[in-house]
DNA sequence: TTCCATAGTTCCTATATTCGGAACCATGGA
DNA sequence: TCCATGGTTCCGAATATAGGAACTATGGAA
């Protein structure tokens, strides 16, 4: 089991973010992780939406994020921990990180009115 | 031939924004309709950088970025005009296109200081 | 008209990505 | 030592992308 890579702040890339964020599932795991702080397994995520996501699939996206430098992981213990690196990548690509959250956001609020 | 297909702003989505964009290309593309207002054609963009992109590609990525509803193009006469839904989308998803635009383009300007 | 150049699209195939099941690994108890 | 838990890796199937070649549509020139 290789150890986490995270990309230093300034090898971060736009379209990196930019595809990573182009998946939903990607996208709210991020939000949640920005919501509650610290996400603290892929097992407490899954239940994103009504959706199942599997294992393997989860594992590929938390990847994804981290390479793509949005979030910081860290195995503790048996677990793994992840929090974003919003100030960083903030400083890098200001106000990126919040569009984007917020145009799921929005979306998301409409799609729940139009079920109500 | 058929005609273009422009959704609705309704129906535009953050992940097909984030996808069409998180092609340096494209981006470069709606940033050159962003700041000349408008594109003409696809030979005009060709010069994007140094990099040369086959016709097929150019017109692929324009078909990107327009079902994405980041730009809509109009047959005039034997040409293709292409402008920005700059104003709509940004109502829609409130500073999105500026923070990603940004983000390539602050990237950008480091490469040019790193090569100079 | 007919012919040609230009601008762009479509088609097709080689290549690259993504998805997810199954097998695996690592850690912390019982 | 053994098991449960939480993740990762591997791998094949399905999907998406890139770009060359052939095609279409338009406007002008002869």
């Amino acid at each position: 089991m290789r150890p986490f890579f995270h990309p230093a702040i300034e090898d971060v890339e736009p379209q990196a973010i930019l595809h990573a964020l182009s998946d939903p599932n990607r996208a709210a795991i991020l939000a949640k992780i920005l919501t509650t702080g610290v996400v603290e397994a892929c097992s407490n995520v899954a239940a994103l939406g009504d959706r199942v996501i599997p294992k393997s699939s989860l594992s590929n996206h938390f990847k994804v994020l981290r390479e793509a430098g949005l979030i910081r992981s860290e195995r503790h213990g048996i677990e793994m921990r992840n929090h974003a690196r919003f100030a960083e990548v903030n400083e890098r690509f200001p106000g990126l990180i919040g569009a984007i959250i917020n145009a799921y956001a929005g979306v998301d609020s409409e799609r729940a009115v139009s079920t109500e």
